[in-house]
DNA sequence: ACAAATATCAATCCATAGATTTACGCCAAT
DNA sequence: ATTGGCGTAAATCTATGGATTGATATTTGT
């Protein structure tokens, strides 16, 4: 992707321009890194990217005007080949984990030693993705956090098991926003065999009506194609 | 947690015996682990847990009779300490996504050197989740892949964005399974004017009923707390 | 200050959804 | 051979859902 020889191509954004000042000249020490832009403004670095394309981008997180996870959401829209990588003054799950869920490549504390840094350009612009083993683990277990809830509900607790499979194709078809009609032309049986089934459904499944099964099968790892919820 | 001084109790999943002695002569070279049991058998091995409730597990991934992800689904169920680090002969991005996703600790490969296996159990037992470098970018690959579709609806063409608050105050009320007469309870509204919102919602939105709605909703980043998909 | 968007409500009408009961053929388990 | 679960289906009834029109008060932007 990169050209042989050419410089790696920074840019670098923070709302606070001391830090801004002294991650540049950090990086100007390393002879293959070329800053070609710094700013204090999240706006006008979307800007400075859609002109300069950099490979990399140095984004603060923790700034007022426009958050540093917008911004990187917009900077993923561009669809370039630019890559993020976040700075952050803090080691907070919540933040890595949405970082790193639109798609930043990497995250550094500002905090870290600056060798860290230029590691993780390093690691990043070969195409991998980078974080300190601390942030890591602190990505994991926020990660396990959020889907252990899901995971936890038994098989004999979880009702969609006492479902027949014909039930199953049914409730299926419901998660698709089919309605009766649908549902019969669909599964070639006439439309009363249908109610039949999702009556049976609204009885096993506890519920009073087509909305309230359908998010009853979504959040109950009911295995529909379209992910509302991933699968195990 | 663990008692001071005592030796680390460690299990091993594993349906190839060949290699279930090889790791547990290596990890006897340690002098503060201890093989409380090996297995060939997931179920076995389940019930070995619970008799003996180890430090850490290690469980293969690639097992016939029950795979090594629902054997660790049980073995988190029965929420003891008992922590999983996952062996595979692959670095299945898939598999490593999900043994991660349903608690596992750590997943290491069986080609990797034994140092890294001896540490892996190090940094677990220490509370800590490991994953190698090599495995920890696959992973998180897979991962940004995985939200990738669902971030990248731009606010443009997210129908979402066409509605009024007050639309969106519905809408969350319809994507909890509310009938008109309990929405408009809630809002404190009459039905009428529910019903007016929410044909709106469907106009807005494209769709012919609530389901639809709904499902239009969960699927294109509808902030519901019930995370059937989760917020950025 | 004025136009446009929003939130509210009513009345009506038809379609769809949901509950209930009854029934029949098929298959699998005992 | 019989029972029980399943899939199929119809008939009937009531409740809820959804479309449409029209109206008024409030808020918001310029």
């Amino acid at each position: 992707m990169r050209e042989f020889r050419s410089k790696l191509r920074i840019l670098l954004i923070d709302d606070n321009s001391d830090h801004l000042r002294g991650v540049k000249e950090l990086i100007n020490l390393e002879s293959n890194y070329e800053v070609v832009g710094t700013t204090t403004s999240a706006h006008i670095g979307i800007n400075l990217i859609k002109k300069y394309q950099p490979d990399i981008v140095l984004m603060d997180m923790n700034m007022p005007e426009k958050d540093g996870l917008h911004a990187i959401q917009d900077i993923e829209k561009l669809e370039l080949n630019t890559k993020v990588i976040a700075l952050s003054g803090y080691d907070d799950a919540d933040l890595i984990f949405r970082a790193m869920k639109i798609g930043a490549k990497g995250y550094v504390l500002k905090t870290m030693a600056s060798a860290q840094l230029i590691y993780a350009i390093d690691e990043v612009a070969a195409g991998k993705i980078y974080l300190p083993s601390v942030l890591s683990s602190r990505f994991f277990e926020y990660f396990q956090n959020t889907f252990k809830e899901e995971t936890k509900l038994s098989e004999s607790e979880n009702l969609l098991y006492q479902l027949t499979s014909r039930e199953e194709e049914v409730l299926d078809l419901l998660t698709q926003g089919n309605n009766y009609k649908g549902i019969a032309k669909k599964l070639f049986i006439s439309e009363t065999t249908v109610k039949t089934h999702v009556n049976n459904i609204f009885q096993k499944l506890q519920v009073n009506d087509r909305t309230q099964a359908v998010l009853y099968a979504l959040n109950n790892g009911f295995a529909n194609k379209r992910k509302a919820k991933m699968a195990v």
